[in-house]
DNA sequence: CGGGATCCCTTAGGATACTG
DNA sequence: CAGTATCCTAAGGGATCCCG
């Protein structure tokens, strides 16, 4: 491979080596949440072709920032102890493109992975410390999420399940988390739709995870 | 710019389409270290054909993430406030990589902005904090650089001068970065040549400057 | 001489179809 | 479901040339 060879030798020069090919840090982003079949990574970037993330997956696989683990007769790709040591990198890089997020184009996806790593970056753990513990439930077009804050300490997963606030989303979130909108413009103008329980937990939401912009 | 376009709408995936393309993080990387010419990115990365590094200017620049400022005849790019925002990610992600460096391969360089780079994610002020204030002059093929460590605050610059530790290396210095040589291991073996100064003062500078693997 | 633009060729990436 | 195989286009690599 000596398209993708810079010639240099030093860490940046190293990780985009690593990492920096078109694609791969979505499929590690994605790989943060939680191990993930082919098919499931696939769904979740609708947009890569087929060859292409079978060919980055053994390129990171090559890399030692993921691993191949036969699960009795399935095949789950998770990220290698290196490869988590990405996640900083990686909400770092998403929160400071967040701040320039404009406003979503139609064909604009928001995936409950990218979700779920957006949340984990804009978590404010000295906010949370102060509020009640709480449970969100939170529906995408794609999935759902299970976002759970109790103190400082917060746990993100795919599924569905009873929570304190039950609500549908799209890519309009990302105004309630700049603040750009507030808890009940986010609800009047139909970015964020209640599907149950109390409506006010909308405002501690936005609370415990912003990034300003 | 379609092929560009990821179709997902988050952060990472904005920061990706910024600055993900090949190079992008490089060019990068090295205006951390100061504005530089047109001429100087280009010699710092002596592989990139000048067709890309024309163009990514020009990207980096509509995404706001570098800007051209013209000083009287000639021109200097430099970061805005908010590729300044992306020190972080670039230390976090360079130490990251600098893990996994492995041994030098003969057409592969250290230049001395990429140097500059890895020292200052390299730098311990917790560990500095306790000793003396320290200048080192560090000579590399292309070009010196100044660095000076004062209590937990340290200062990168290019350039020449006195010092209190003057030496010359090659990219084998990441072995003494990573502790896998000590400081009279890298005089020893060649890796790190005294030029001027007390010897000793290499320990310290391998103190200072440390990322484990 | 700095700051690019142009040319041609190679390779990676996109779209789609197909297979164990 | 988990990938290969194929074909085509667009981006990157390398050398050279241009312009103020």
């Amino acid at each position: 491979m000596a398209a993708r060879d810079y010639g240099q030798f030093d860490g940046i020069t190293r990780a985009v080596e690593l990492v920096g090919e078109r694609w791969a840090l979505l499929i590690v982003r994605d790989l943060l949440v939680g191990p993930r079949r082919y098919g499931e990574l696939a769904a979740g970037l609708p947009r890569i072709p087929t060859n292409i993330l079978a060919t980055r997956l053994k390129e990171l696989q090559a890399a030692g920032v993921i691993r191949r683990a036969p699960r009795s007769r399935i095949i789950i790709y998770e990220l290698t102890d290196y490869g988590r040591e990405l996640e900083p990198v990686v909400l770092a890089l998403g929160n400071w493109g967040f701040k320039t997020l404009g406003d979503p184009r139609d064909e604009q996806i928001l995936t409950a992975d990218a979700m779920a790593i957006t949340l984990r970056g804009a978590f404010r753990p000295e906010v949370a410390a102060s509020l009640p513990a709480t449970s969100y439930g939170a529906r995408f077009s794609s999935a759902g999420l299970l976002i759970s804050v109790d103190g400082t300490s917060l746990s993100v997963k795919r599924g569905d399940g009873p929570a304190d606030l039950a609500f549908a989303a799209g890519p309009g979130i990302h105004r309630l988390i700049s603040g750009e909108l507030g808890a009940h413009q986010a609800l009047a103008t139909g970015v964020v739709e209640l599907l149950d329980g109390d409506r006010a937990l909308l405002g501690r939401f936005a609370e415990t995870f912003h990034v300003a912009a």
